[in-house]
DNA sequence: CCGAAGAACATTTTT
DNA sequence: TGTTCTTCGG
């Protein structure tokens, strides 16, 4: 009887049998926090007979939620863990927005935009204002807004802030307010919500509808939250609602891995955590299982740099292990074929798989040179992060459509789908769409509904009534067929499958094989069993499977153990570990990045996240960095990282590879006379089809212009045939030697006397036909 | 109206 | 270096 408490040490089992009232968990890194908090949650069904529905666990990524789930399953030999309400702040809170909609005016099926449309939404939106989107970078303005939401600051109280007026008013930008005004009715139009509205939304909901808090107070019996210090205002806002009738609330974290301050995270909340509710139970657990003595050593050296800090000590009883290996190279090529050489070395050494290596960068941009190392070692490498699945354009696309079908309001996915494929609604003809929405208080697909009322011409106007005709169709289909389905049908009836299918390049066979991955998950979610009757929860229409699909990362769909080397951030690192880990760049400039460089918060939080790094490997570590490397194609060079001085000389082994001098510059060493060219092999062959650079650009080919004559009238070219003879307005006489192209859109091959032979698109030239 | 080709610009970090 | 925006020719 509960076995599952017999491998807790003290404070873990602590932590696991305090059962109500407020407990903050200090948990240090590798110290068995989701041990705890999936043993807790166990414990709280099994022994106290709580019911799963009425649990509420938050975590960082919905990996995470996954794995508590699994655990929890196997700790208690039973399902009944798929009842808990568990997933990240976004996912748990879009399900119950899904659920309450109405009540803020939103359709069920509401869209969430992920950066990339919020993005684009600023952009038509600063234009619509007549205002420079160079200026207003797009970019930049966003991230204002989403400061505000985070901090649960709304459009008007925005526009009408003096504090924050002042600031935009310095920073040259006072229209932000504006902007953000208009971005917010347009979200709301287009029946959208970005990542930030997920979260303003549910405390708006709960904060307005006093039926609506009761409720949720009262079914969220348990709370739990993972990585509490990386919550925001707003997450911490609604957290305390919910939990303010039970106050069983139990939050875990380590102020030192707090690095997300850049997304409104605030520290303060873990700091605060014991004022918020009285009587607070603290438990420290810290004592590492997963890292040797050398690199909890180093992780302590670092970061006890910090200031301010709850107090804690970690500690191991693991081997002392290896020291870390200090490693220069030239270049961040050569930093890449280094690390490359040495996992297969290590391979062969040390007996590890492709999976037992992580290398770990600070941005994503540096992934480069670890690829083309590892891929010419033949060495099976995943890159997380960067550009995900469901960022691609063709999957994007095909999503845009889906969206459309359940949500035709959602302007952002109409625009992208109306012309594609091609069917001859060009921008002009969007352009005067949307301007009619505009100018009617009506969304854009009430115009191509009726637009016939709006003047677009006949041709344009066939094109339209098709495209709406065949949407509407998909909706109805809806009523009948599973999303799968559906998509299917999408498809093949756009064309656009059989048109990636035709394109036989490299490229368009991926894209192919994206879209039919997207169809597959489609498939795979529709046969996935629904959770037992909750009615809010569990629906499996197309509505809400875009909603989850947009809340996904691509760490979230782990082919796991698929034997591959793992490439990503430190951000998504965290919360997992590897024997062992590369860490690269380490230089001033890029880590801690030139950004952060300028302040004390900053600073520190990019030492957390050098902390968070080093604390990822379980058995060996090495510590990169490059003295040249390229950023924006140019050569630049970088000092050793601060970092690097902060760690005492004999945790380190800088034997390995040039090692670093004192004082941060190195003298010539076996490793720089191997590795100090700038590269290796043969010189890079100068492709076939190029010229040499010194004979300058190709001359263009001579081009006669032509004067056209005094009576020069375009004729009508419906009925132009190969063998008549024309003349051009630019190109001289001619003759047409073959008609090609498609109905609304014939081009001509005409051999010209003077210029040679070319294509003429008819519906755009003027031609005089002889 | 559409694609190709050149220019401009971009790098923190992510739900 | 790699992507996105703009321009231009067909």
């Amino acid at each position: 009887m509960q076995h599952y408490l017999e491998g807790l040490n003290e404070q873990q089992r602590e932590a696991v049998l305090h059962k109500d009232g407020p407990i903050m968990i200090v948990a240090g890194a590798g110290s068995g926090k989701t041990k705890v908090l999936t043993t807790r949650i166990a414990h709280l069904m099994a022994a106290h007979h709580i019911d799963a529905f009425r649990i509420l666990a938050l975590t960082f990524t919905n990996k995470a939620a996954a794995e508590m789930k699994e655990r929890i399953e196997r700790t208690l030999g039973n399902t009944e863990a798929r009842n808990l309400y568990i997933g990240t702040f976004h996912s748990v809170f879009a399900r119950i927005l899904r659920a309450e909609a109405d009540r803020l005016g939103y359709p069920r099926s509401f869209t969430i935009y992920d950066t990339d449309d919020a993005r684009s939404v600023v952009k038509t939106v600063v234009q619509e204002l007549n205002l420079d989107d160079k200026h207003y970078k797009p970019n930049l303005v966003l991230n204002r807004i989403s400061s505000a939401k985070n901090a649960l600051v709304g459009p008007d109280e925005y526009a009408n802030d003096y504090h924050l007026q002042q600031e935009d008013m310095q920073s040259g930008r006072p229209a932000i307010g504006k902007i953000y005004q208009a971005y917010w009715a347009r979200c709301r139009k287009n029946g959208a919500m970005d990542f930030d509205d997920l979260l303003f939304n549910m405390y708006i909901l709960l904060s307005t509808f006093p039926e609506v808090l009761h409720k949720y107070q009262h079914k969220f019996q348990y709370i739990l939250i993972d990585e509490y210090q990386d919550t925001n205002a707003a997450q911490y806002q609604i957290v305390k609602l919910l939990a303010a009738v039970h106050e069983n609330i139990c939050v875990v974290g380590d102020d030192a891995q707090s690095i997300y301050s850049f997304r409104g995270a605030t520290i303060e909340n873990i700091l605060q955590f014991q004022k918020d509710y009285d009587d607070v139970k603290v438990v420290k657990l810290e004592q590492n299982y997963r890292s040797t003595q050398s690199i909890i050593a180093v992780a302590n050296e670092v970061i006890k740099n910090n200031k301010g800090q709850i107090p804690k000590a970690l500690w191991t009883d693991n081997h002392p292990g290896e020291k870390i290996r200090l490693v220069r190279t030239m270049t961040d090529n050569d930093e890449g074929k280094y690390v490359a050489d040495t996992i297969q070395e290590q391979k062969l050494r040390n007996h590890y798989n492709n999976r037992d290596f992580a290398i770990l960068y600070r941005t994503n941009a540096q992934s480069r040179s670890f690829e083309e190392s590892l891929r010419r070692m033949n060495i099976a490498y995943r890159i997380y992060g960067g550009i995900s699945f469901y960022q691609r354009k063709e999957v994007k696309d095909f999503i845009a459509y889906l969206r459309v079908i359940v949500n035709p309001k959602e302007e952002e996915s109409l625009k992208r789908i109306i012309n594609y494929p091609i069917r001859g609604i060009g921008k002009t003809s969007v352009e005067k769409a949307v301007l009619a929405a505009n100018d009617g208080g009506l969304s854009m697909w009430d115009v191509l509904g009726n637009a016939a009322m709006f003047g677009f011409k006949s041709g344009t106007l066939e094109s339209i009534d098709q495209f709406v005709t065949m949407i509407k169709m998909f909706a109805s289909e809806l009523d009948k067929k599973n999303a799968y389905d559906v998509a299917v049908l999408v498809g093949k009836h756009t064309g656009i499958v059989k048109e990636l299918f035709n394109d036989k390049t490299t490229e368009g066979l991926a894209r192919y094989e994206n879209v039919q991955e997207l169809l597959n998950s489609i498939k795979e979610w529709i046969e996935t069993p629904l959770n037992e009757e909750d009615g809010e929860v569990g629906d499996k229409s197309l509505g809400a499977y875009l909603q989850q699909i947009t809340l996904l990362t691509d760490a979230d769909k782990d082919e796991e153990d698929a034997d591959v080397v793992k490439l990503m951030t430190i951000h998504a690192a965290k919360g997992l570990e590897f024997p062992v880990v590369f860490v690269a760049g380490i230089e001033e400039g890029l880590f801690p990045s030139g950004m952060s460089i300028n302040s004390r918060e900053d600073l520190e939080e990019e030492r957390r996240l050098f902390y968070v790094a080093v604390t990822r490997a379980k058995q060996r570590l090495w510590l990169t960095y490059a003295n040249n490397r390229y950023r924006f194609g140019q050569l630049v060079q970088n000092d050793p990282s601060r970092f690097l001085d902060e760690i005492p000389e004999l945790h380190l082994d800088k034997s390995h590879a040039g090692g670093r001098a004192p004082g941060g510059f190195g003298g010539t060493s076996a490793f720089d006379r191997m590795h100090g060219k700038p590269s290796f092999g043969p010189p890079p062959a100068r492709k076939p089809d190029q010229r040499p650079s010194y004979l300058g650009p190709a001359p263009k080919p001579a081009q006669v212009d032509h004067t056209p004559s005094k009576d020069f009238v375009p004729s009508d070219l419906s009925g132009l045939a190969p063998g008549q003879r024309v003349e051009h307005q630019k190109f001289g006489f001619g003759e047409v030697t073959k008609m090609e192209g498609s109905g609304h859109n014939p081009i001509a091959t005409i051999k010209f006397d003077l210029n040679g032979e070319k294509k003429i698109m008819l519906n755009y030239a003027k031609l005089r036909i002889l």
